[in-house]
DNA sequence: TTAATTTTGTCAAATAAATTTCAATCTTTA
DNA sequence: TAAAGATTGAAATTTATTTGACAAAATTAA
């Protein structure tokens, strides 16, 4: 049973959603403001937090902040009031995926249910969140990369979010488009020479016999292909 | 935000589709012709393709065709004028749903709304599209292809695209110039020794008794057919 | 049937286009 | 404000695709 930690002021509303999630079977911690969601998020693991963002007092965003400095990278999932552009970006960057109020509460579910099942696929792809790659140890948690000399070099957050990526859908061609669309967001859209910027990181960190790559392929007028 | 792509020649009905889609909180793009609508449609990704059947020059049927020769299961809701049981036939076959004209806005409004709900939930059951062909493994996916003695070979975007639009239309002769128009596109014409390239890679890929072929089958005057 | 014509098959070379790479610039974070 | 990270632009490189030349095959006309 998915456990999930509930963080939301609005007593109706929390108790909706509450029931709902209940209904769909998963295991629902019921927290109403900022201090106690971080008292209740350090006693017990969650498979899914569900955040406001207008909290009373400590805000969601501050706790998201919190809970990400803790190592922890359970799926969040927001709740936000406000449209206004800025706290979407804002919001999503540290967010898995967000919600604006007022939303359909069969979407929250099908959004529940996917982060889960999605966080859950990548987990198993890199069992305990470390993965060996060409000899290379990958820790998710901490970002750190170790070659076998034992010569570390640690990742950026978006080098993480791609390389993640690309093992979830190792052996896949994956667009461009689409990659820019999962790593940098819907509405962000950097030149193309950006991703290229970051393959060329990834083959200087994996691969052995440079210039030809054996892990990161690129797939002309396409975009890229992972084979570990 | 889910975005549209409102694919609808008849000024005021677009309109009208475009301000309820938008009243609802859907990202829409207009687009007035086939033409346009391919174009939009590698620009940016789509959540769906409102797409009417009858438009001047490209018809929906052929954008919808091409759409999905690209690798993409966006779905796809049809309008369609006509009623007659031979269109919808048709139509359905390659379409997620259909709405015949004249239809009720409140009824678009909530099959736009089951078909993105539905295809978010399908999309991350990634179900590998994977052929046996002449002995030969293609992952679509991939774009490998794979013969029986384990041999590996990489396609191109174009060969796939081709490739794939040989085994939807299998047994059936394509013309020269409906390739042309499905896989390289609606204004591009390049030499017809193009094509014959294109074949003879095929050829050698999956004919065991050349110089005779049983697959790939020229027809002259005409152009191909593919017998599986 | 043979000659002329058209279409298709094949290959190597040319072209056009995408990718790689790097340095410079802009942005964000500490 | 410094430093790290992200992004862009431009040149170099690579590669898929196209073309053109010619051979082979199929079709038509004589």
């Amino acid at each position: 049973m998915k456990r999930i930690l509930l963080v939301e002021d609005e007593e109706n509303l929390h108790l909706a959603i509450k029931l709902n999630l209940e209904l769909e079977d998963y295991n629902v911690t019921s927290v109403y403001n900022g201090k106690n969601a971080l008292l209740k998020f350090q006693e017990g693991r969650y498979d899914l937090i569900v955040l406001d963002v207008m909290l009373p007092e400590v805000n969601g965003f501050d706790i998201c902040e919190s809970i990400r400095l803790e190592n922890s990278n359970v799926p969040i999932l927001f709740l936000t009031a406000k449209s206004s552009n800025e706290d979407k970006l804002t919001g999503l960057k540290m967010a898995d995926d967000y919600l604006t109020k007022p939303f359909n509460l069969k979407e929250l579910l099908l959004r529940v249910k996917n982060l889960i099942e999605r966080t859950q696929s990548i987990t198993k792809s890199s069992e305990n969140k470390i993965l060996i790659l060409a000899g290379c140890k990958i820790d998710f948690k901490s970002f750190v990369i170790e070659d076998n000399l034992g010569k570390k070099f640690t990742l950026t957050y978006k080098q993480i979010k791609l390389l993640k990526l690309f093992i979830e859908r190792k052996n896949q061609v994956i667009s461009r488009q689409e990659i820019l669309e999962k790593v940098w967001g819907y509405d962000v859209y950097p030149s193309s020479r950006t991703i290229d910027n970051f393959i060329l990181l990834f083959r200087k960190l994996f691969e052995k016999n440079l210039p030809s790559s054996t892990y990161f392929k690129s797939i002309r007028g396409v975009g890229y292909k992972f084979t570990p």
